[in-house]
DNA sequence: ATGGCGCTCGAAGAGCGA
């Protein structure tokens, strides 16, 4: 089973971008974030025509969170993390199968100690409690996203420059901490990896060109998936190409039905 | 060098992302 997340930053625009690459890398299951779309304006036929089923949870301009599956037959679908009610749309879960599929995308924290870092901060907190509850439910828990946060300074070009920023802050890096100690394995440091491996890169001061970049998106199983992950990379491709989102697919292969 | 680029809304330029 073949796992993936992708932040496109704007389905609209990125939509034959999505299709390209579902075509080449074929994962069961993407989650993708930052749609930017309302639920009407979702491209369900376009992604039906590719051969995937999708569930979306939207809003207008910002946010916006979508699973596309191979198999239409989902279930237990969730949209809030359970008593953390907000209006912004960052979380989609599914399960398919015997696989428990959670879909986010972590607030952003603009700035260290701004009130959207302390939303950022509230929201992971809640996140962890639910986490807990889930991976009690389902051993095989698989947690994907866009976590906005980078989780050791190797996952970081110039951990000088970043020091106690946003996305790498110590605050932060405990938040991510506590899931991955829920039992919670970020599948991508199972392996060995090559130096300098990261997902995201601004799209000024040709930051992708000079590998400037973070690694911000994980893949985060539970560790009967873990121990079941074959392998955990970041596609570079879709990067490369005209009109990239400033984000790379990440995927994770895991050797179950 | 505290900007730089890209997307959204809406029709200019501000807000936001990371």
């Amino acid at each position: 089973m073949r796992i993936a997340t992708w932040n496109v930053n704007s389905l609209r625009v990125r939509l034959p971008q999505v299709v390209a690459w579902l075509a080449e890398a074929g994962p069961d299951l993407l989650g993708v974030q930052e749609t930017k779309l309302q639920d009407a304006d979702f491209p369900a036929a376009e992604l039906a025509e590719a051969g995937y089923h999708a569930l979306y949870s939207g809003q207008k301009t910002y946010n916006g969170v979508a699973v596309l599956s191979r198999d239409p037959g989902l279930t237990g679908v969730a949209t809030e993390i359970p008593g953390f009610p907000d209006e912004q749309r960052r979380v989609l879960a599914a399960t398919a199968g015997q696989v428990r599929f959670i879909n986010l995308y972590v607030p952003n924290g603009a700035a260290v100690d701004s009130d959207k870092y302390r939303y950022k901060l509230a929201w992971l907190e809640a996140l962890g409690e639910w986490l807990e509850e889930e991976l009690a439910r389902h051993p095989r828990l698989v947690v994907v996203g866009d976590f906005n946060i980078a989780p050791e300074d190797r996952d970081v070009h110039d951990p000088a420059a970043w020091a106690g920023e946003v996305l790498v802050s110590e605050p932060e890096r405990a938040a991510f901490r506590r899931l991955t100690a829920l039992g919670l394995v970020d599948c991508f440091r199972r392996f060995d990896q090559p130096e300098a491996v990261f997902s995201w890169w601004d799209y000024r001061a040709a930051a992708f060109r000079r590998n400037n970049g973070l690694r911000i998106d994980h893949i985060l199983a539970s560790q009967e998936l873990a121990a079941a992950c074959s392998a955990c990379t970041v596609d570079r491709t879709p990067r490369g190409w005209e009109r990239p989102s400033d984000h790379a697919p990440v995927i994770a292969d895991f050797d179950v039905a």
